[in-house]
DNA sequence: CGATGTATTGAGTCGCATCAACCCTAGTGG
DNA sequence: CCACTAGGGTTGATGCGACTCAATACATCG
């Protein structure tokens, strides 16, 4: 199986300088006249809600970057059974250099856009490209410490500490993009859903639900909808993740 | 913590053309020149079994390849909960290019020989070479395949399913090491204690015991001593790992 | 308004952890 | 040569945390 052709668009960004995500995508070493060259070759596409970007086993068309949306990377067993190994966010790129068959599923959880490069064409221009292997080994080492740190979650973390980390997590990266409410109380919106939640964290929804109704009828977070979250200490919360997580700086 | 200074040998492999790993190891592509500047500046290091090669929170002083033994790449929670996020066998790389902190800690399971580099000079050098970049690349992205193989173990198999894995895993390793005995029998020998299986699995000892027991006395695989497996029919085994693992094709 | 997908809550079960005893092997010293 | 010890491994009894199954609440959309 193979994934179903995507929609193709009109550029959204004839210049890739207007590009929102241009800074920490793969291209945010390039010069000039590389991107110039990127940009001769890329096309945007958009996938639904649900769509598959990716088939584990299924041929590789296509590599490029989330511009906007959210994805998930995951595995099934033959039973239905399913872990999501990573999220991927804008600016994450998708596929590898040299690697046609895609081993895992990749999934839009919410409507994605993408800018693509055929997988031939990319690989040319990668391999003569001074600056695209630098970009992509350090994002790839980001995945693999990203990877690490989930292990340690899955391997060792009671279900309260795995919710409790997750949500740090998420807060600490919107903590950089929304501004705080004044005090230092921190605002989101879970970008999963529960059952998205639960296949990431190797639990069942009801474990995940369960968890969070704890720590909400705690006061350690309020949570408004089914979404929406306020985290009134960060610290309180932090101290609930067994002790590994450390905030990210920014880039 | 930093690590502890470690024993320097007298140069093993004066000639990297007579190095055992050297066609798989991040110098694996490196031509005649450049491998002359990486011979100029390596130093051969023993760590012996137990001692630690990294602190997790240590300043790395050294990069390096592993030539023999065997050593883990872990990390702990406070109260003591540890896990083993990979294996380093050898030709496997230690150490990144710009991180001078260990996020990890890494400990020799076995006495240790690495071939090691001071970490400035290192990067000075692979910033210029055409060859390392790439080849550390390939290798970054292996390890991040077989982390998120390993996060789909930890999230959702049971520990009957890791276990088969696990042995299934270790096996089709030595494979293409040893020759097989005639028929389709697999024999080799365990690499890691109990403890250690228990840490890179997510489990306890206790569980990590009872299911080899269990695996032995359905006949599945023999174990004679406590290291010494046999899988008399290895395809009965791969049934019982929950079907997710395809054994790679050799180097 | 019903219909459908998503989330919460409850009751009961099971798998793995915990605690504890015992075994086996290797190394040590009398 | 054998008692003694220490470390690693096995086996048993028990308890708890997460899964399973099931009912109910809530949300979104036609």
């Amino acid at each position: 199986m193979t994934a179903p052709r995507p929609t193709t668009l009109a550029p959204l960004y004839l210049d890739c300088g207007d590009c929102p995500i241009r800074k920490q995508a793969i291209c945010a070493r390039c010069q000039p006249d590389e991107l110039a060259e990127l940009n001769a070759i890329k096309s945007y596409h958009t996938y639904k809600k649900g769509e598959m970007i990716a088939y584990a086993g299924g041929e590789v068309r296509h590599v490029g970057t989330l511009v906007t949306g959210l994805a998930s990377i995951s595995q099934g067993l033959e039973d239905g059974r399913r872990q999501i190994m990573g999220i991927l966010l804008p600016s994450d790129f998708v596929g590898a250099p040299k690697r046609k068959i895609s081993q895992y599923d990749i999934q839009a959880s919410a409507e994605v856009i993408m800018c693509q490069f055929e997988r031939g064409a990319f690989e040319v221009l990668f391999e003569r490209s001074p600056d695209l292997g630098p970009r992509l080994l350090e994002m790839t080492m980001n995945e693999l410490d990203a990877a690490w740190q989930w292990m340690l979650l899955l391997g060792r973390k009671s279900a309260r500490e795995q919710i409790a980390t997750f949500l740090c997590m998420i807060a600490s990266k919107s903590k950089f993009l929304k501004p705080l409410t004044g005090n230092k109380a921190l605002v989101f919106d879970l970008p999963l859903s529960r059952e998205m939640l639960a296949d990431y964290l190797g639990l069942t929804i009801e474990t995940v639900s369960r968890q969070i109704s704890t720590l909400k009828n705690e006061g350690l977070i309020l949570v408004q909808g089914q979404r929406h979250i306020i985290i009134p200490d960060f610290s309180r919360l932090l101290r609930e993740t067994g002790r590994d997580y450390l905030p990210a700086a920014p880039d």
